[in-house]
DNA sequence: CGTGATCTTGAAGGGGGTCAACTGGAGTGG
DNA sequence: CCACTCCAGTTGACCCCCTTCAAGATCACG
């Protein structure tokens, strides 16, 4: 049975991008690929809005690499509870944490109309032996994934509500302006929900503390679309770790 | 500058081991590495008890095997809190953020006198190179790092103070029984304070959680040294993301 | 045995979970 | 076009659990 079956709408398209794409974004150098490998062609998933890339359990035979749109990565506990451990989008790798055990700890549900690139481990595994730059790049990533969890586990270590939303904002900023994007205008595309099981809280929470960030002036708030208005406030706020950030104190730190 | 230097009574010992074992613990089949480098020997770094394996922001240009002994990884923030990563021990990979960026991006502090294999990064990539069977364990290794941090991530996602301690401990029983010790009595290597900034409470409420998981005699404490008297109690309080668990609902369970 | 660190236990206060009601927008069908 | 439903988001009220502060108990080390 191939994932397609599970996933009827979703076709696996015949590809127009090639592997060079894909390296490119990788953060590799493009002189550094022969012209022969970098024209390999290479095969697009489309995965529709709340539909899965792929499921908790199911043999990992390939890694994925988000092209456009955005998914979540969510563990089911055994209790049904569904925990958000990641939200990932153009240029972020998908699955990897199947490279090992060949089975994905976790499901990736595209949250909008997305797509992502197929990477099959065998063909990864082949490039990644002939070559070295390739390998330099993909080992490179994966340690970039490595990175990420010790941001969340930082965005976790906060305990004042405000302050984990005052966090993943920072992050999703920086994480636009990455990708070439204005950092100040945020269009979120995950529900209240969905950041509520990321961060650890309630949803009314997420809302509470955002409307709280907006009263200080760190943010405006229409729905899903977050205006970041003063860089400097957000980030103070983001940085208190233990004790509560209010902007008397900042005042204070002026004076 | 090397590392010696910051750690005068750490001497990089001549090495009796070799990098067989170092295979051998990573998981990888004995007989698919050729006699000559098998033989090959490795350093060895002794690190005395609270103090540094290397420092947040050096240059990585090598990672470490956990030999005896134990770790943690701490993220010092800008406001000067010291969050703990991860606990590490015999078998496992230390530093491995590094690979990509060459910075380390947390601190690894021993517990206890600890030694470490040191695995410098361009003897680890020759031989990930040279033998396809090691670069398949090492890149295992690297995606057991990630399934660890979905790990971390299920810990924080329980709210319940008593939740979270049984999950850790249940962690930890787990990673002795994969080491081939007992899972049942636990010689704890950390401090409260430390499992506290682990699990992000008060490390009175670590004191608190446990003595109520020996009351409901889940365990049985006595300083660092945990006896667990009943598994399964211990997993059905560990297995309950949201709402709370006590024994009494383990008693409507069995009737 | 003394001293400091670690661990435990108590009391008080507050922050966030939970429950509930309201608003607003999207989609549907008349 | 409107009535209706459904779901996402917001806000309010209440209460419980965890943090904080404080003190006592125990352990490690000299």
């Amino acid at each position: 049975m191939t994932i397609t079956l599970l996933n009827p709408p979703d076709a696996v398209m015949p590809a127009r991008e090639t592997w060079a794409d894909v390296m490119r974004l990788l953060g590799m150098a493009p002189e550094s690929l022969d012209a022969a490998t970098a024209r390999v062609p290479i095969a697009t998933r489309r995965v529709r809005a709340f539909t899965p890339l792929f499921v908790e359990g199911t043999s990992a035979d390939a890694v994925y690499l988000g092209r456009h749109g955005a998914f979540k990565v969510v563990a089911t506990d055994c209790d049904g509870y569904e925990q958000v451990l990641d939200f990932l989008g153009r240029g972020d790798l998908i699955g990897c944490d199947g490279l090992g055990s060949r089975a994905h700890a976790g499901s990736a549900v595209a949250i909008e109309d997305s797509s992502a690139w197929v990477l099959p481990l065998r063909d990864l595994n082949a490039l990644r032996r002939s070559l070295p730059d390739f390998d330099d790049a993909f080992q490179r990533a994966l340690s970039h994934q490595l990175l990420h969890a010790r941001d969340m586990a930082e965005l976790m270590s906060a305990v004042a509500a405000e302050v984990r939303v005052a966090r993943f904002l920072v992050h999703q900023a920086a994480r636009m302006e990455r990708r070439g994007e204005s950092p100040r205008r945020l269009l979120l595309r995950m529900s209240r929900r969905d950041i509520a099981s990321y961060l650890g809280l309630a949803h009314e929470t997420i809302s509470r503390s955002m409307t709280l960030l907006a009263r200080w002036g760190c943010i405006r708030v229409d729905n899903r679309e977050i205006d970041i208005l003063d860089r400097e406030a957000l980030g103070a706020c983001a940085g208190s770790t233990r004790k509560r950030w209010t902007p008397a104190d900042d005042r204070r730190l002026v004076a």
